[in-house]
DNA sequence: GATGATATCTGACTAAAGTCAGACATCATG
DNA sequence: CATGATGTCTGACTTTAGTCAGATATCATC
C-alpha cells in the first residue's frame, strides 16, 4: 500500500480517471475522439500529415479517412506540400479555427476548474510540473533559441531568482556581468533552451568573446527537472555548438555555493583555473579544451 | 506558455500519453481493454458484478457480455449472490488468478521502471502523491479503522515525525501522553483514518476517559493533503462519532508551533481553556460542547 | 401467491476504431 | 526517363465499444 510502486499506480489510477473525464467533455462536441484529436493537432500547429499521424500513433488508412471528414465538415483544408507534392499539409478554415477554440476553451475550463478546486495552488503546480517533466523526460528537446526570446528570458528570470536564493549575499544582476544577447547567437555563441512539451525546463549559454575561448553561462536547470540529467545533456550541447562553430577553448565561472554545478564540471573533464575575471560572485573558475 | 492553466494542460498532455502506454502494453495480452478491465477489476476484489459495472461504467449488456467472454476464457466464475440470487458475485478460476498476475506485473513493471529511470525517487513521489490527492478529493473516504491496524500505524508515525520537524525541542512519543489503543475504539472512542484510493492520508482519534469528556487525538493531515480541507472533514466526522456514542464535551491540546490546527479549532467552535493535563509538549488546551 | 421492483441476460442494432492490400502520384537517383 | 522508394488515398474488411428494448429470474411486500 505504501511502497513507491503502490504510489506510482495510486497515481496511475488517479490520473486515468481524470483524462477519461476529459475526454469525455471533448465528446459534448458531438465528434468522435479520433476527428477531435486530429482537429487539435492541427489546431497546435501540427501541419504536416505525416507529423500528425505520427503523433496520434494511426493508421494512414484512418487518418486520411478522418482528415476526410474533418474537411467534409467545413474545418480543415489540406493541400499538397510546397517541397515535396507527396506530403499533404492540413490547416483549419475559418470554420475550423472557431472549433479548435471550442475544443481550447473546454480544455481551459477543466484546468481553471481544478486550480479553484485546490487551495496551496502553486505547491501543487510545481508538482505537476515536476511529475510531467519526469514523464516526459525521454521527449525534453533542446532548441537553439534567441537569448531574448520569451522562453529565454523566463528562464534567466528563473535563473536570477534561484542565485539570489542560493547567495547568502543575495544576486543583483546588475552587479553581474550580464552577457550581452548578441555574444549568444551565432555566429558568436549561441543559446540554448530545454522545452519539455511547452515548458522551459533549463538553458546554458555559450558567449562569445575576443580572447581566444567561448563562456559558458547561465546553465540552469527547473527544480522540477532535477535528476533527469539535463545539466548534462545541455552542458553537451553547448559544447557541440562550440565545436561546429570552431571554437576549440571553453571557459565559466560557478559558485561554490552551487555545489551540484562544480560536480558536474568536474566530472565532465573540466579543470580548475585560476580567475580569469572580475566578477564579484563567482569564486571557482574551470576551463576545458574541446 | 508559463502561466498556471498552461501549466495544468501541459501535465495532462504528459500524463494523457503515459496512459496511452500502459494501456497499450495491457493490450500485449492480446485481449481488448474492456475485458481486461473487468479482469482486473475482480482481480482487485470487487466481486458484485453491479459493483464493478457501476465502477466502470459500463452498459450492463455490455457489461454481461464481457463477462461471458471471460467465462468463455476460463478465467472468471459467476454465482448467484448468498443472499440475493439476482445478484451475481464474479470470482477469478486459477487460470483468471495467473492472468490477473501477469498484469499485475506489467503494471509494476511500468511503475518500477518510471521509478528506476528516475533519481529524486522521494520527491518525485511525493508531487505524484500530492497531484493524485488532489485529483482524488471527492473521492477521499473517512474509515473508521482500529488504531493498530497497518494504516493507522502508519498515519501515527508520519505523525510523529512531522512533531519532530516542527517542534524545535524535537518529539518523543514515549514523553507524551500516549493514548491506549483500547480508549480509541468503540464504544469508549474511535480512530478514523482518511483514505485516498488505498493511500491513508489523514487521522483523527477520539479518546474516551472517565472524566466526562472524550479527548480528539492525533489529528494529522499528509503533506501531499493539505489544502482539501481534509482536517475540517476529520473533525466533523470525529465530532459526529462523539455525538453517537452519547459524549457531550471534548477536549483536546496542541501546541502553538502547529498554527494551521490551532487555526481551525477556533474557527471551528472551540474555545481556549486552561491546561487540563500535564504532557510536556502541548501548551493550548480547547473545549467544545457538542 | 399476486404485484411491482430489481438484477442480469440476450438479441439486434450502430458507431468508432483499426487493419490491410493495393492504387496512384510524386520524388530521388542513376 | 526508367526504376524503386515514399506519402497518401480508397475499398473492403474486422474488432471493439456502446445502446436499447425486451425476456427472465428473483426479491420484497401486501
Amino acid at each position: 500500500m505504501l511502497d513507491p510502486v503502490s504510489r506510482v499506480r495510486r497515481f496511475n489510477r488517479a490520473v486515468t480517471s481524470a483524462v477519461g473525464a476529459l475526454d469525455n467533455s471533448f465528446l459534448g462536441r458531438g465528434r468522435p475522439l479520433g476527428a477531435a484529436r486530429v482537429l487539435n493537432a492541427i489546431g497546435h500547429g501540427r501541419s504536416d500529415v505525416a507529423e500528425i499521424r505520427d503523433y496520434l500513433g494511426l493508421d494512414s488508412g484512418l487518418m486520411s479517412r478522418l482528415l476526410r471528414t474533418l474537411e467534409d465538415e467545413g474545418l480543415v483544408e489540406t493541400t499538397a506540400h510546397a517541397d515535396d507534392a507527396r506530403r499533404r499539409v492540413a490547416k483549419l478554415t475559418r470554420t475550423g479555427r472557431r472549433e479548435f477554440a471550442a475544443y481550447e476553451a473546454l480544455s481551459n475550463a477543466q484546468a481553471e476548474g481544478f486550480l479553484a478546486r485546490n487551495a496551496q495552488a502553486e505547491a501543487l503546480l510545481a508538482a505537476m510540473d515536476m511529475v510531467a517533466s519526469a514523464l516526459t523526460r525521454e521527449r525534453v528537446v533542446l532548441d537553439e533559441m534567441d537569448p531574448q526570446s520569451e522562453e529565454a528570458r523566463y528562464c534567466l528570470g528563473e535563473y536570477y531568482a534561484e542565485l539570489g536564493r542560493r547567495f547568502k549575499q543575495g544576486f543583483d544582476v546588475s552587479l553581474s556581468r550580464d552577457p550581452d544577447a548578441k555574444d549568444m547567437r551565432r555566429p558568436r555563441g549561441t543559446f540554448i533552451v530545454a522545452m519539455s512539451d511547452t515548458l522551459p525546463i533549463g538553458c546554458v549559454g555559450l558567449k562569445g568573446t575576443d580572447r581566444g575561448y567561448a563562456e559558458i553561462k547561465r546553465l540552469w536547470v527547473a527544480p522540477a527537472a532535477r535528476g533527469l540529467r539535463l545539466g548534462r545533456r545541455l552542458m553537451d550541447a553547448a559544447e557541440a555548438a562550440a565545436r561546429e562553430l570552431g571554437i576549440a577553448l571553453l571557459r565559466l565561472d560557478t559558485n561554490s555555493a552551487l555545489p551540484e554545478a562544480g560536480q558536474l564540471y568536474r566530472t565532465t573533464g573540466w579543470r580548475e583555473i585560476p580567475r580569469f575575471n572580475d566578477d564579484p560572485y563567482p569564486d571557482l573558475f574551470f576551463e576545458k579544451r574541446i
